[in-house]
RNA sequence: GCGCCUUUAACUCAGCUGGAUAGAGUAACUGCCUUCUAAGCAGUAAGCCAUUGGUUCGAGUCCAAUAAGGCGCACCA
């Protein structure tokens, strides 16, 4: 839980704030409150490790230039007893810090120190998120949207939870409503497809080649045609096919609702349990599969229309009731209950929504939306407003649309044509690793190409061997130092004092940072932020590498204290995979 | 037509709430393995930050307009 960056900027700000203090005091400052000042972490390090605007905002205050106010204030600063031994003028007026050598050495060694917890802040102070993603219709198998939402959604929920918040992961089960009925359909269309004489030709045909029936029936559009509002796709021929091998072919002498009931309820939940397996071989577990249909079995739809209609935001028009979204930031009202009386998808939903919020009280729900769904959010915080919870609980991440590209070529996704790319295929294609390491390359709001040759080659240039390839060679040298006998059990943090070359200052630098980073993605809601830590950790290890040998060191003591530098960055390294729940391997 | 997102090197992208000379990776070219993993490192070349205005000590960053591309705009989910 040590964070040395951190702790650097706040001094540097409370010697400021003091060397202004005695200014005042002294009758150089005006009285009046000062503007606030940044501090920051320069790009170039000639330019210290840490500047401060201080005299730039000020300038108007003091009626004096600048450089004139910086020089006033160095003048009053007083640096002992903290990390910096000395401060400069540069610039237009910045005040740049230097930090100590005391300062590096204790860098490395919280890190140490702190180990597997090492990056972990308390900036969340507990509060509790709940964090929605990929909740892919059950209709049907996951494709590469869901790939990306899952990657986003599940590295999200984790740096949120190194941050110090208490984080949930749950899944959105759509199993009741509309589209279920349109299922239903679909699988009853393809079971009386394949129980019509053309369909049991075809089977007979095809002997028991699952896959070539299914191309078979799917391809017969002249004897047996499929309306367009049903799903095509040749998963739902597989789960009629399965049916009928299962149970025969008695389902047809009974009534399409009938039917349509029974081979829904002997889809939906392999459906459902390949979703979970799916995901499962990703990685991502979650802490609660929410299912839709029990919104509508404890009642709470139903009481969701009775407290809007409460709320005075509702109104009748033309058999439907609808929701005055219009009047709290949506752009035009929606209807709720059909003229039909069947409910839309939108009731639910917000049952679901104000069950996160109010009925479970958490401090934040963050859905994970693909950017196909951005005009829904102003609806629903519409609907918060309305039920008077408060819509700022309700963050939404969109992340644009993912195109995948093979040879070069681009082509788009859809899951209702019968040869859409499943998420399955997909990591049977690549690693594992490298697919959570290049959805999380780019900030989600990125339109992205996933380039699935990059993706499984096994070289310089897919930047996830890179990362994997500096653990791996820390490990290597540690063993190799161990079996020599050399192994640096214990040390005092004074013991790193003898670190300065640039590529080793760097690397510490570097190594602090981590729990800043940490921070600011979940602040910003961006694990890209993570991923390209521990690339940068990667490439700063490298270099030092290359120029620092540990093994041939000038003498012991730089030998132990670069074998210890190693091992904290290992151990960076290692959490910010973690984080992205990426394995560590130790030899490659 | 309206809304959201994007536009930075040949390609893919960083650039934190405005800060000092705009950065990586890839591709191209040149070097470095009898020495801890060359899946690595060093170097060269490459930019009117889409365009035009505005805000100020200071703009790739903020505001407005324009242009190009992506995604939406159902009594579908």
């Amino acid at each position: 839980m040590t964070n040395l960056t951190k702790l650097a900027s706040q001094q540097a700000r409370e010697i400021i704030l003091d060397s202004l203090g005695r200014l005042v005091a002294k009758g150089d400052a005006p009285e009046t409150p000062l503007p606030d000042f940044r501090v920051e972490i320069p790009a170039d390090k000639s330019h210290g490790d840490i500047a401060v605007n201080t005299a730039m905002v000020c300038a108007k205050a003091f009626k004096q230039p600048p450089r004139k106010i910086a020089e006033l204030i160095c003048q009053e600063a007083i640096l002992d007893g903290t990390y910096f031994d000395r401060i400069e003028i540069a610039g237009p007026g910045f005040i740049n810090f230097f930090l100590s050598r005391k300062w590096f050495s204790a860098a490395a060694d919280a890190v140490i120190k702190d180990g597997d917890d090492y990056g972990k802040t308390d900036t969340g102070n507990g509060k509790r998120i709940l964090v929605e993603f990929v909740s892919a219709n059950p209709t049907g198998p996951m494709h590469i949207g869901n790939a990306r939402g899952g990657a986003i959604g599940d590295c999200l929920a984790e740096i949120l939870k190194w941050a110090g918040y208490d984080v949930q992961r749950e899944f959105y089960v759509n199993d009741a409503g509309n589209q279920i009925q349109k299922f239903g359909r679909s699988l009853d269309l393809r079971f009386t497809q394949l129980c019509s004489e053309n369909g049991q030709k075809v089977i007979s045909e095809c002997g028991d080649d699952t896959e070539k029936i299914c191309r078979a029936i799917y391809d017969d559009t002249e004897t047996f045609p499929m309306p367009d509002d049903v799903y095509l796709g040749q998963d739902i021929i597989v789960h009629a096919y399965n049916y009928l091998k299962e149970n025969g072919k008695g389902l047809c002498e009974k009534d399409e609702q009938e039917r349509m009931q029974t081979l829904t309820g002997y889809a939906l939940p392999k459906n459902i349990a390949g979703l979970e397996r799916d995901l499962l071989k990703y990685r991502i577990t979650y802490d609660k599969w929410f299912k839709e249909s029990t919104l509508h079995n404890d009642g709470s739809a139903k009481e969701i229309i009775e407290k809007l209609k409460a709320s005075g935001y509702t109104y009748e028009k033309e058999g439907a009731l609808w929701f005055k979204s219009s009047e709290l930031g949506d752009e035009k009202d929606r209807v709720l209950v059909r003229a039909n009386g069947i409910v839309t998808y939108f009731v639910p939903d917000i049952a679901y929504h104000y069950n996160k919020l109010v009925t479970r009280g958490y401090d934040k729900a963050i859905d994970i939306f693909g950017a196909d769904h951005h005009g829904y959010i102003p609806r629903m915080k519409a609907a918060l407003k309305a039920l008077g919870a408060d819509p700022d609980k309700l963050d939404i991440v969109i992340m644009q649309m993912v195109n995948l590209v093979r040879n070069g070529e681009k082509y788009k996704l859809s899951k209702r044509s019968g040869k859409a790319v499943t998420l399955s295929t997909l990591l049977d294609e690549i690693p594992i690793d490298a697919a959570r390491f290049f959805f999380n390359l780019r900030e989600p709001d990125s339109h992205f190409d996933f380039d699935l040759d990059l993706a499984v080659e096994k070289s310089s240039q897919n930047p996830v061997y890179y990362v994997q390839y500096a653990h791996a060679r820390i490990c290597s040298l540690i063993a190799n130092l161990k079996a020599e006998g050399f192994e640096a059990e214990s040390y005092t943090p004074d013991e790193l004092d003898c670190l300065d070359t640039p590529q080793e200052i760097e690397l510490i630098r570097k190594l602090a940072e981590l729990p800043v980073d940490i921070d600011n993605a979940a602040k910003a809601y961006d694990p890209a932020k993570i991923t390209k830590y521990s690339l940068e950790l990667a490439t700063l290890f490298h270099k030092f590498y290359d120029v620092c040998s540990v093994k041939n060191a000038e003498n012991d003591a730089l030998k132990k204290a670069r074998l210890i530098l190693c091992k904290a960055v290992r151990q960076a390294l290692r959490n910010s995979l973690t984080i992205m729940n990426i394995s560590c391997p130790e030899k490659m």
